[in-house]
RNA sequence: GGCCCUAUCGUCUAACGGUUAGGACAUCGGCUUUUCAAGCCGGUAAUCCGGGUUCGAUUCCCGGUAGGGUCACCA
């Protein structure tokens, strides 16, 4: 039987143009082609298409970089710069006049002022073209209806079709794994393929991802590119979870996966073929649960918590990072948190309204005697054990006897002066004996009068 | 419009001719330490339409419809 060692090495491409920021949907072709990779242990090359010199920006370069070693996603070869290899193509091109499979082409009717008198076309065979994709099977076209397409502005400034197809070649290329839009471009880069006696490489055409109007994923709906979504606080394991099940899944029910997991069962025969709908509320989901699953969690947790409100006071700090891990999807939900007041009576003694603080229908007056009773139970709780558990422990028993509503209400109320808040239990623990008991005794206090 | 591709709950998807069409997100309801949140349990919800093939079609074939992609001297 033939060993795998006969069989030619994955090698695959990562060609993104510096043209805008890194698109979410590039990302996961990214993916894809990093799953395939890693599972072959083949390599893959990361190629600039800069070949449009007005439109690739340095910047976008950087962001393309930065958000790659973001990821955690590693190419073996590059970057290389398509600006950088003009002479290859000039090579190429020159061969493919010579053998009369292009010619420079005076131009007659010139639409516009930026277009050139003389531009190289590539001499259309004009023949059915069949190819077999990896994901969609068995694809064909007629070039025919192509034309003698314009393959260089010049014997220096090749064009797209030109510098891929060479690129490809000259680089080894065995895997083609791009978005659906290349589907057409396909058959005009197998016939410079076979102009320059270039092998066809494995296509695998993965569809798009598409904005809720089911277009192309757009601006208009919301972020479309990674640096928004690192920005905002995402995790990139949620982050490539989340993409790497968005036209593939491994045929289980798991979805909580690490990328080692995604590696191990990706295939390309698994993606799916119809284009799919980036669904930000499934990202967020993803993002909570790889979020639990940080083994420093709690140390984030409380940086963050840090960074947003620095004049917190550490211990406190420390002590609200589980119940501030339970309400947040994103580390950026803190900064939400913060803004909309939630930490308020974690900083300073909360301003209490006097008909706030009894339950639903009880009078001033059993509010009052609730809170006294609370009081008492409280302050008899070891100060060093002043915890949750420890507080619902001693608590709990009057709070049944009493009613749960009418207890434990006066006492979060007290506490934390909002209506909203976490249990009783956990404020008390976060705030400590001292401060519970102060606030206790002003509520009281307001009551009274 | 030409060419190409696609079609299962609102969304992401499973079911490689025989299932009460499964799971997840979202949504709705319930439960728990009667506010939130989290958690747990449960509910609603889908095979685009029409023809074939077959004992039997979500699944195979054809047609229609709908959606998307692409038709640059952009990539």
């Amino acid at each position: 039987m033939l060993s795998n060692q006969h069989e030619k090495k994955v090698v695959t491409r990562f060609p993104p143009s510096p043209t805008g920021f890194l698109h979410i949907g590039r990302v996961r072709t990214l993916l894809f082609n990093y799953f395939f990779t890693k599972q072959n242990n083949g390599k893959m090359i990361f190629r600039l298409e800069d070949t449009d010199k007005t439109r690739s920006k340095k910047e976008y370069e950087n962001d393309i970089i930065e958000n790659l070693r973001w990821l955690g996603v590693e190419y073996d070869e590059g970057p290389f710069r398509q600006s950088e290899r003009t002479d290859i193509y000039k090579k190429y091109l020159k061969q493919l006049i010579h053998d009369k499979h292009a010619y420079i082409s005076k131009e007659e009717e010139l639409e516009s002022e930026t277009k050139r008198a003389e531009v190289i076309r590539f001499k259309n065979p004009n023949k059915k073209i069949t190819f077999n994709d990896a994901v969609r099977g068995e694809i064909s076209f007629d070039t025919s209806d192509l034309g003698d397409f314009v393959i260089a502005k010049s014997s220096d400034e090749p064009l797209y079709h030109l510098a891929v197809v060479v690129d490809d070649f000259e680089m080894g290329i065995t895997h083609v794994i791009r978005g659906d839009d290349g589907i057409s471009n396909t058959p005009r880069q197998i016939l410079i393929q076979e102009a320059i006696g270039a092998p066809m490489p494995t296509y695998a055409h993965i569809p798009l991802i598409l904005s809720e109007d089911r277009a192309k994923l757009s601006g208009r709906h919301g972020a479309v590119s990674l640096t928004e979504y690192r920005n905002a606080g995402y995790l990139p394991e949620a982050v490539i979870n989340y993409l790497a099940l968005l036209g593939w899944n491994p045929g289980t029910d798991q979805e909580i996966m690490t990328l080692d997991e995604i590696i191990a069962q990706f295939s390309l025969s698994k993606v799916q073929k119809a284009g799919a709908i980036f669904d930000e509320d499934k990202l967020l989901w993803f993002n909570k649960e790889h979020m639990r699953r940080l083994p420093n969690i709690q140390n984030r947790i409380i940086n963050e918590i840090a960074r947003v409100l620095p004049e917190i006071n550490p211990r406190i700090a420390e002590a609200m990072s589980e119940t501030v891990l339970d309400k947040i999807c994103i580390f950026g939900d803190i900064n939400k948190m913060n803004e909309n007041g939630e930490f308020e009576y974690f900083i300073s003694d909360p301003a209490l309204e006097k008909n706030k603080i009894a339950w639903k229908n009880d009078a001033p007056e059993i509010a009052r005697k609730n809170l006294k009773e609370s009081r008492e139970i409280l302050s008899r709780v070891d100060e060093t054990n002043f915890n949750a558990s420890a507080i619902k422990d001693s608590l709990w028993q009057y709070a049944e006897k009493a009613g749960k509503g009418s207890v434990l209400w006066p006492v979060r109320y007290a506490l934390s002066g909002k209506e909203k808040s976490p249990d009783p239990f956990v404020l008390a623990g976060i705030l400590g004996k001292k401060t519970c008991l102060e606030r206790i005794d002003s509520a009281i206090k307001i009551l009274t009068h």
